[in-house]
RNA sequence: GCGGCCGUGGUGUAGCCUGGUAGCACAUCGGCCUUCCAAGCCGGGGGUCCCGGGUUCAAAUCCCGGCGGCCGCACCA
């Protein structure tokens, strides 16, 4: 049994995860959480908004999960997953026509029909490159789900592939309510879709997961990162391009400094989320050393970025795999939206000095034009409303006339001002990196690193701000009197917030080792001596050391370990002593 | 999608080859015992043997198809 198999085996015995619609034989690529699970999930969540969001008072949104088809067609999506699929008769391999055609030499068209694709491989008698087989005819595959919104058929809608389409779609809105802010950090956090051809690796590729995705809008003409000082000398380990291209297999580790005055990374604010992104993960208790990021090469990349870097942890079985993506996506999801809706998604910069700009403005004249043209005038004057301001000015100026409504328009009967006008402001584009980080594989990866045996024990040695309780609390035995105080002491650590399991049943031994297994860090034993002094003990899930305490501090130790002071650093700084049983 | 292996209480498995009452361990539940690490004893519950079809007097077992899982190939914008 390999790791992934004890881990995935104790998640579904215990109740982290399992396979979905398993009484009627499964989906691939599905999962449930399950109410262990569920607790993992959203404290891990909870770090991400402090870390990403709430330190640097960034912006939260939920916006739909599915969206009409215009909105994945302006970003890109509906071209790039719509590619073209051929499938060798023989060997039944399957291939991208695209790709296959351009090994051989052949350009085709990205617009290519699937009639044109069959009678180019036809044409050039293209075979399976493994077996040699020949072609069937190709189909379209896309990994986005498709369905329809309301009644009608026509109204194509997709389940987003990304959040990331929410942040800039609602951009302006955004943008506008909090009184320009900028540079904007926006993020959310919620169900991707992706439907996957042939997912496998249990819970590490899913069809539907969780993503947290943070869009960092910035100038592009600034675009020095506000909180860079801070992390330049942090180290990142880096298997960047031309590592890559050297055919370097391990990472390099270098400080930030080095890797932007290098351009190892392009952008600032990335290289910032990276650090951010690598302290993430480690406080979720996967090591500096199992982490590092990849860069993707060109062709590797989304359609959308310049630069990416894949963060990737490693795994037991699957090796290194990516959990979160740093993506450069510069203007472009912005330009493309602004492109396709021809709404104004501009942010404006405040300019140092006024500078003066040429303002060319083209009126006509319709007095003028009445005069010479009479009752043309209403045709003309429609169709000149139907040409672009910009439009008009260039075809004037070039061939000094236009034509509208079947009539050479000379420019005499224009009025045509030039004039310098002082603006303090102007509109831009923003830029934008985004970190986008997969919830569900960090969750499995948190498992796998917490999960531990000892002495054919089962430990889940999570830290202790993500265990999906807080803390255990048992009577030694069970006795009427420390049933009792046992009870009690549950209750007021329920009140004071804390999540606590409450065991009774079975010998103590057993009931360490069960709450050990799921991780809670703190037993808290009633035992017989509390009868005399109101002290209970404390366990410690990882050592098994104990000590005793007060009841009235418990709280307050619970309260210093679940914010990651060590456990017996704790018991030191309060005094505790410590206690070893008989035997 | 292709090839290989596989699918039996919650978990791990035996039984399948050679068709004939589905067994074991752990977990779980109740009781007894018990002053600190899965202790012991007694008792209980829990199985559409992945699904469908076929062969047969009889199918967990043999045959066919499907679904699901793992590994490799391909795919993962």
């Amino acid at each position: 049994m390999d790791k992934a198999e004890k881990v995935m085996n104790l998640a579904v015995r215990r109740g982290f995860f399992w396979p979905a619609y398993e009484i009627y034989g499964g989906v691939a690529g599905m999962y449930v959480w399950g109410p262990l699970g569920v607790v993992l999930k959203n404290k891990i969540i909870g770090l991400w908004r402090a870390m990403f969001i709430e330190s640097h008072d960034f912006l939260e949104i939920e916006s739909p999960a599915i969206a009409p088809y215009v909105v994945f067609e302006a970003s890109g999506h509906v071209g790039s997953f719509k590619d073209i699929m051929v499938s060798c008769r023989d060997c039944g391999r399957k291939f991208r026509a695209d790709t296959l055609l351009v090994e051989k030499g052949i350009e085709v068209s990205e617009a290519a029909s699937l009639e044109e694709v069959d009678s180019i491989i036809r044409e050039n008698k293209v075979r399976c490159p493994v077996c040699g087989g020949v072609f069937g005819k190709s189909s379209y595959f896309t990994t986005m789900f498709k369905t329809t919104i309301g009644p009608y058929s026509e109204s194509v809608g997709f389940l987003r592939p990304e959040t990331a389409q929410g942040m800039f779609v609602e951009f302006k809105r955004i943008y506008e309510s909090f009184r320009r802010r900028f540079p904007i950090g926006i993020a959310q956090i919620g169900r991707g879709f992706r439907n996957e051809i042939s997912p496998r690796q249990g819970p590490i590729r899913l069809r539907e997961f969780d993503m947290m995705e943070l869009e960092y809008f910035f100038d592009p003409e600034n675009s020095d990162c506000p909180y860079l000082e801070e992390v330049l000398d942090e180290e990142l380990n880096l298997l960047h391009e031309e590592l890559i291209r050297k055919g370097g297999k391990d990472y390099e580790t270098m400080t930030v400094r080095e890797a932007l005055e290098n351009k190892v990374i392009k952008n600032g604010c990335m290289a910032y989320f990276m650090v951010l992104a690598t302290r993430f993960i480690e406080l979720l208790g996967i090591p500096r050393e199992n982490q590092r990021f990849k860069e993707k090469l060109e062709g590797e990349r989304a359609h959308y970025a310049i630069q990416t870097f894949d963060q990737e942890v490693k795994l037991d079985r699957w090796g290194w795999v990516e959990v979160s993506g740093h993506a450069n996506r510069t203007d472009y999801d912005l330009s493309s939206h602004i492109k396709m809706s021809g709404r104004d998604l501009y942010a404006y910069r405040q300019l140092d000095k006024p500078r003066e700009v040429e303002v060319l403005e083209v009126t006509p004249l319709p007095k003028k034009i009445r005069r010479d043209y009479g009752d043309k005038i209403r045709d003309i004057m429609r169709d000149l409303s139907k040409i672009e301001a910009e439009e008009l000015k260039s075809l004037l100026l070039k061939n000094g006339f236009i034509e509208v409504a079947g009539v050479k328009l000379s420019k005499e009967y224009f009025d045509i001002k030039k004039y310098v006008k002082q603006v303090t402001v102007e509109p831009f584009i923003p830029h934008v990196v985004e970190p986008s980080f997969g919830l569900d594989r960090i969750a499995y990866a948190v498992l796998e690193y917490a999960y531990r045996e000892v002495n054919d024990r089962v430990v889940l040695s999570l830290p202790p701000y993500l265990a999906p309780y807080d803390v255990s609390v048992y009577p030694l035995v069970e006795d009427d009197k420390l049933l009792e105080i046992a009870e009690d002491i549950r209750d007021s650590l329920a009140a004071d917030g804390y999540r606590v399991l409450y065991d009774t049943k079975e010998s103590i031994g057993r009931r360490y080792a069960r709450a050990d297994e799921i991780g809670v860090p703190i037993a808290v034993t009633v035992d017989h001596r509390t009868l005399e002094d109101d002290s209970v003990t404390v366990r410690d899930r990882d050592t098994w050391r104990q000590y005793r305490i007060k009841r009235d501090e418990v709280s307050r130790f619970i309260d210093l370990v679940i914010q990651g002071y060590g456990f017996d650093e704790v018991a030191g700084d309060m005094g505790l002593e410590s206690f070893v049983s008989k035997e």
